[in-house]
DNA sequence: AACCTAACTTAACGCTGTTAAGTAAAGGAG
DNA sequence: CTCCTTTACTTAACAGCGTTAAGTTAGGTT
């Protein structure tokens, strides 16, 4: 009841929301309730944002089925973008705001593995792409080409969250940016 | 002395220091008496950020001498990624956190001038590679580039300020990331 | 019947941004 | 010199935050 009520105010009113008060309101507990179920705010939200790193390797498994490293890649990354896109306040959560490090098995979910690792499965389509060759010389280092893929793709969205209402610029619309995104990667790479 | 103590204290002890009364502390006047001088905190944090954009915007000065537009906008690339190593602070407050928009003319900066205005900077390199013919074919639109090569260095820095203590997967030292990331933007564009 | 434990509540602490009301000093006008 | 206005502050308080110490209540076990 207390993660519903968390993520539902998380996701509808946005992270300034989520106060143990109007958590306990919801689900007519007092504020203390919460205390005895979660060690404290940061660990309730710690196993939301787990929930969520689940569903976004999820998103990723009809991906996976696509033959061509290349377009997997592609593939990949715009579904990365369109999960911060569609669900912006957990993207926030998930990856632009630091959290103190969880120690290994607190999380349920299993590192390495790309079924329910998002990196993991991101890494897996670079050594594949590596293994067949497809992509330019000097380029070895799967760990390096997926941080800095991934560092690509989140720019977009992450700037996207933080600046879209500004008018400062002319925004391209954020479609377009993301799509530019995968083609300048996956040109960088290929050989 | 009200922007300097904020400063400082945001500088070297994070976001959560600036507060009203820690501010008001280091000066020595109540808290109240920055409201005579602020409409409330978004507005200090907002002038803080305007100084930094200025900052930023003059790092790039340097560089605005390199003749080559491939190699200024490398140079370009690595210097703002630079900024945001050396003041992760600053750069979580200017580019990772939204703001309310500010007005046009409410900032002391001048819009669209590659002087003070990074993004215009940016801007102007990328129309310089794309008179000079410099980029592959189909690249033709300045801002949507501009806005895609931001998003690439801006995802290393953002990553590397939320995610750096994180052991979930084996980190490349950021420096090395950094030039990838610039290596694969370049290789990218270019013809 | 006695005891224990799990699951809660009430009340409070110290913190936050912010504001209403009051004060003290400085400077100009008559 | 007095009156008045403006500027720059202070004190005290409000409502909200995360969190905790202490007390309560219900359910099951011995």
């Amino acid at each position: 009841m207390i993660l519903d009520a968390a993520r539902e105010l998380f996701a509808t009113e946005g992270y300034d929301a989520v106060t143990m008060r109007r958590i306990a309101d919801r689900i007519e507990y007092s504020p203390t309730a919460i205390y005895f179920h979660f060690k404290d705010k940061e660990a309730l939200v710690r196993e939301l944002c787990d929930a969520d790193f689940l569903t976004l390797a999820h998103q990723f498994h009809r991906i996976s089925r696509i033959a061509d490293p290349l377009e997997r890649l592609r593939e990949a990354g715009l579904a990365y973008m369109e999960f911060g896109l569609e669900k912006p306040n957990h993207y926030r959560l998930m990856f632009m705001t630091p959290h103190a490090p969880i120690k290994a098995g607190d999380s349920a979910i299993e590192r390495g593995n790309p079924e329910v690792d998002a990196y993991a499965f991101l890494k897996s389509i670079i050594e594949d792409a590596l293994a067949q060759k497809k992509f330019r010389k000097g380029l070895t280092d799967a760990e390096l080409i997926a941080q800095t893929v991934w560092a690509g793709v989140h720019g977009v969205i992450a700037l996207h969250i933080a600046k879209c209402s500004d008018d400062w610029l002319q925004w391209r619309d954020v479609k377009k940016r993301m799509r530019a995104m995968v083609d300048l990667l996956v040109k960088g790479l290929e050989k």
